[in-house]
DNA sequence: TATTGTTATACTCTATAACTATA
DNA sequence: TATAGTTATAGAGTATAACAATA
């Protein structure tokens, strides 16, 4: 049974016999079995009026509990982005009324972002829609099939961030 | 052992005891994992003065074999990306001077993309890189291993493709 | 001096729409 | 009418740099 993948293989085996194509089959795939999720996960986040990126605020200012309150430079940490990238997700989220900035009274440079009642609400709707969504991707492996995935992929993320760090 | 994933769901746990995030487990370390794995491509692009996406048309050109010539049509769909994408990525490898583009005799509708000697040359100078990186990323699986990951993803590649056109 | 956070700015990539030309 | 390809344009998202304020 020949994918498109496998195909892309075989041309690289015809036309490089020098070179050994394996590695592409399984980081191409990852690329592609990646990209594929996040348009189902970005049409279920706009069902509610959400996008990847706020959703990911959102949704970390709610797991972290009570009193749903969490500095810009956590979140920058949380997401992997720059604090400025944070800023303007913020802004975006607080002109909808969906978090709001207050300052942190022992730290006159810190600020607190909070969610509000409705940035709450939002999310708690948004989120076993969301979580519908990704069990359906995973609908044909089995328990130990998912199990066995997260170690696999989790092994990938270590070496892709040991590599990185291993570049002085 | 506990890493940064199984710790977002532990807060879910508390949080939402109502609500199952075993899922978030494996789609949250795919999308890390094929994150993670896209920047450190680039860095080897970037050494050869290349992005992801001019890689991807000199590859797609290239084991495509002689005479290395593909249709814009065709670079979309392999790239599944829009027309419009294509030619603006066409636009500027052809200002580097490493594809051209040719008319096609039998339809005037039609236009051929060559890869230049210097794009063939280039891009047969990354790819030994491009695949020791990828050879790296995934070092630490068994042969084993990396058959299995590679079924896994194409399995949910495949899930999502039909949730998506389920939708009509 | 280092840290927190923001804005201004520029960059990259993409898709949509409008258009030309040919089949 | 449908297909191939292009440009123009706008939108989304990011990072870098510069800055203010506080530690």
């Amino acid at each position: 049974m020949q994918d498109p993948v496998d195909r892309i293989l075989d041309q690289w085996r015809t036309e490089m016999p020098g070179i050994d194509p394996t590695p592409m089959g399984i980081i191409g795939r990852l690329s592609r079995a990646a990209s594929a999720v996040e348009s189902r996960l970005a049409e279920t986040f706009k069902r509610h009026g959400l996008d990847a990126s706020s959703f990911d605020v959102l949704a970390t200012l709610r797991r972290s509990g009570s009193p749903f309150r969490v500095t810009p430079v956590a979140l920058a940490r949380d997401a992997m982005i720059s604090t400025a990238a944070v800023a303007q997700r913020l802004n975006k989220l607080e002109k909808r009324g969906l978090i709001l900035r207050d300052e942190n009274p022992d730290d006159g440079r810190s600020t607190f972002v909070t969610l509000t009642p409705a940035g709450k609400a939002l999310v708690e709707q948004a989120l076993p829609d969301h979580l519908a969504t990704e069990r359906a991707l995973l609908g044909n492996l089995s328990t130990e099939d998912q199990t066995l995935l997260a170690h696999l992929l989790g092994n990938i993320f270590t070496t892709a961030s040991e590599l990185s760090s291993a570049r002085p």
